[in-house]
DNA sequence: CAGAAATCTGACGGTGTGTCAGATCATACC
DNA sequence: GGTATGATCTGACACACCGTCAGATTTCTG
């Protein structure tokens, strides 16, 4: 495949129009009217049947004006990507401010597993196709995946370098190995949520048992007794 | 004639064609031809992107024989599905061969990881479409997905219940959700290896730390230091 | 080899894509 | 109010894919 000319030139400014301009206020209605219909759809119907047409149908304008404002349907869903991993951003905070160490810290698991399970509820849809695209190798999704889930497991190594100090945790551990396996097991079953409630289980019982994961792989402690 | 009707294909109406026929030789050998190009151009590109016509076109045929054999798009990755879960089996089998007492455990929780990554690696592409349509409220894939993951968390809870019965796990946990948390871990970490490479982390350092949660969250005894 | 059955495909009407040029709209300034 | 100006929107188009069917082609059977 040939690079076409491409214009690298124009600012990173994400908001520009297809013709390079700066959307005025009525402008920027019309792109948020369009963010929330693609959301819409996408909760809706299924990722391979969200169709441009549709998009621009259901906000009652044309398909030419949905490209005005975006290239393609995923990078819409990109800019909705955007939005959540901002929200994402008390899953890090819950993990920075803790406290891990003594009796807090069980709470504390207990804490990040709600607000994951929260998260998730909130943008389920999303982040299944930020997962889906990051997979497939899409670099653009990749960094939104980064940025939100990267964050909150340096901030979990943080505490793991911690446990590591005071021989809780076995020297030899790889801190941000242990933090990534468990947000990847936090992101994975809140996703799946609803699958475990079909296999009979209780969504307190699901919570028990990841609470009590993440506090034994974080602090390198026994858990209490559920 | 009576000794080709006597083949391994039990509920398998999935293979009648179109016009509801059952297939010949020379018909099911063009299903496989597809299939396997449904595959190879479901690794190459993009689930969305994915279009009958260039199926059919890299297999040297026509859109209309593919219509022939599946009804959609979906409907051959759904068959690659199964043929993936099938071979899954061996999951559930070193899930339940164990040993998971004793000295051994450690190893077999090891030996867990390695599969999973080993099982993922050969079927990233299709599982993780199995993963987007089960979220999606898809009734057929998710059959797939908990044949296959459920098999194996069933297994994995009758050892956990064996060690609540021996005091070595809490009681009041349930066994499948610790079962099910564990396998979710599995599933998406397998998924996303490359994405931790590339955030530094090193394959073996990432088994280490999988296997150490396995062992502990299915025995309840304390993993051996690293 | 002829006839039948199985298999394949050209062709078509319907729908979605992505891009223009030009129509419509909002607002500033007289 | 009137109108100039740029921002915004859209009809129309050329192209691509979908899903179906009748009929052509290949393979099998006797």
């Amino acid at each position: 495949m040939s690079e076409a000319d491409e214009r690298p030139i124009e600012g990173e400014d994400e908001l520009r129009a297809a013709d390079g301009r700066m959307p005025g206020r009525r402008g920027l209605a019309t792109r948020q009217k369009l963010l929330e219909h693609t959301l819409s759809m996408l909760e809706a119907s299924s990722y391979r049947e969200l169709k441009v047409i549709d998009i621009a149908r259901e906000a009652g304008t044309s398909p030419a004006t949905f490209y005005q404002y975006f290239p393609d349907v995923e990078s819409a869903i990109l800019v909705l990507a955007q939005d959540a991993a901002h929200d994402g951003a008390v899953l890090t905070e819950i993990a920075t401010a803790g406290p891990w160490k003594g009796p807090g810290g069980y709470d504390t698991a207990g804490r990040l597993v709600d607000a994951f399970f929260e998260f998730w509820d909130s943008h389920q849809s999303v982040m299944r196709v930020v997962d889906l695209a990051t997979a497939q190798g899409d670099d653009r999704f990749r960094q939104i995946r980064v940025r939100l889930l990267n964050d909150i497991a340096s901030s979990l190594a943080q505490v793991v370098r911690h446990f590591v100090s005071t021989k809780q945790l076995p020297d030899g551990l790889d801190p941000m190995a242990q933090a990534g396996v468990v947000v990847s097991m936090l992101a994975h079953v809140s996703d799946h949520q609803m699958g475990f409630e079909f296999w009979g289980i209780k969504t307190k019982n699901l919570r028990v048992s990841m609470a009590r994961q993440v506090y034994w792989t974080i602090t390198g402690q026994k858990p209490p007794a559920p």
